[in-house]
DNA sequence: ATCTTATTTATGGTCCTACAATTGACTTGT
DNA sequence: ACAAGTCAATTGTAGGACCATAAATAAGAT
């Protein structure tokens, strides 16, 4: 019947329906939280000291293994430094672009992204990078990116593994070339990525090698002359003829599984 | 005299050129960084136990606060999640997309962003995301955005934060149409960003609205289609309209400060 | 029989105490 | 002036004890 119901202190909870269930979070998770709002709101210049873990453990309560749960949390998120020894202690910093880029490679990787996604990625900020970079690259730019093309070409005939980790560093200055923190972050850390997939795939062949630098030079120039929408087409053409190559050399689906990449 | 050279034993690691200074790990981190190779490099399906605390203990002979400090670190970066209780402890779990704005957010937001900067990384996401969702939209998805977009409408009239909300969302789901994880992540948490500097604006005033509400539906309109192209350019010139909106409202160096955004 | 209710127990969560390792500043010696 | 040694504050690590949580199980009530 409709008032045969029990009422039992299991259903005593129907009156407090909508609070689903109740959450306790963690001692070491609420201090991280504070402290991280505190770091992030306002006070705190880059280098400032938080307080040792022995004053936070009285300031708030807690024991010292959670405060140092708490403090190796915001370490793990970049924000803070730590450093034993008399003057050491925690200390205020920005999360690293190779901070972000390792949390993004644990996301690809943990999810088995497949290369093609990346790809498409990669399509999509590239040549944004490279419209920007055309617009805004400094002296210094140009000059970084012409030593690393006199190191790409050396490489090109005598050291393989040398190539391949210069061609990452070109990507990389490009993309500092843009001036733009968050793009350069991202870019780096996917095409950090396809580095590890074209090692493993070995397609440099001799004759990739050569379209690679000519490729570099036409975007070289395209960037050194300030001609943002050439820079933008010319890396859109080189990155789909990389995808084309890839696509031959690789089975469609492969994924970029877990590798070293430590941080 | 150039024979004058102390032999002091401070300069006896002349001869230990090029090491830099010795790096003395925390035990913690060795151990986080075990276990994360073997959660990435095979074993451990998702669901998979590690482990219990103690079991580590008695393996690795770390005191059981090392351990926890080493799961710590495992759990921020979302490789594993832990419960309390009988048949609880940690499982391997896949850092979540949430996971991954959170820490795109603290890198913009430690690192004072620009506006406009994040208005460039937008411009280089959103226009491709929407071709990939021209291409790959599925029924679902559309009839998702077509809730939303009903929910947009009655927002406008009505619920300004509401309003505000579910444009994310919109984005949102247009992202997840692309059918491409990575990409959704990096755009999901940009226009997540977004979102916070419009609500600190509040620049949506009703002109706004009634012109947002015109681009969705063309938009929308494209991706229906499954016009890859088309969609591409409604977006890019919907954001570039966005920007220039922006533009006019705020003063050009506005950086992206410090706000909650909990995860 | 069926549904509560209590118990059990393996697990993470927290606290405490003590000591080791580190490291920059200070002191001393030459 | 400078090299070496000492000091002190701070993080790093260990070990132990107990609490809180939660799922499986057993006991009990209807």
């Amino acid at each position: 019947m409709a008032n045969d119901i029990p009422l039992t202190n299991s259903n005593a909870e129907s009156m407090l329906d909508g609070l689903g269930r109740i959450k306790v979070p963690k001692s070491s998770d609420v201090l991280a939280e504070r402290l991280k709002r505190e770091i992030l709101s306002d006070g705190y210049t880059l280098g400032a000291s938080l307080p040792t873990e022995r004053e936070l453990v009285s300031t708030t309560g807690l024991s010292r293994g959670s405060v140092r749960e708490a403090l190796r949390i915001l370490e793990t998120q970049g924000l803070v430094n730590t450093r034993a020894g008399r003057y050491g202690g925690t200390t205020v910093a920005q999360p690293s672009a190779d901070h972000l880029a390792s949390h993004i490679n644990l996301y690809i990787k943990g999810r088995s992204v497949t290369l093609s996604a990346l790809i498409e990625v990669r399509l999509a900020l590239e040549p944004a990078v490279a419209a920007l970079a055309a617009e805004r690259r400094t002296e210094e730019d140009l000059s970084a990116l012409r030593a690393i093309a006199k190191r790409i070409d050396w490489a090109a005939d005598n050291d393989l593994s040398a190539f391949l980790e210069e061609n990452v560093n070109w990507h990389d200055a490009i993309a500092a070339a843009s001036h733009n923190d968050l793009l350069h972050a991202f870019a780096t850390s996917v095409s950090g990525l396809m580095f590890e997939a074209s090692q493993i795939k070995e397609f440099a062949s001799a004759d990739v090698r050569q379209r690679v630098r000519y490729a570099h030079a036409r975007i070289f120039a395209a960037i050194e002359a300030g001609d943002a929408e050439l820079a933008r087409s010319r890396v859109e053409r080189d990155v789909q003829a990389y995808a084309s190559i890839l696509a031959t050399t690789v089975a469609g689906t492969s994924s970029v599984t877990a590798v070293d990449q430590s941080r």
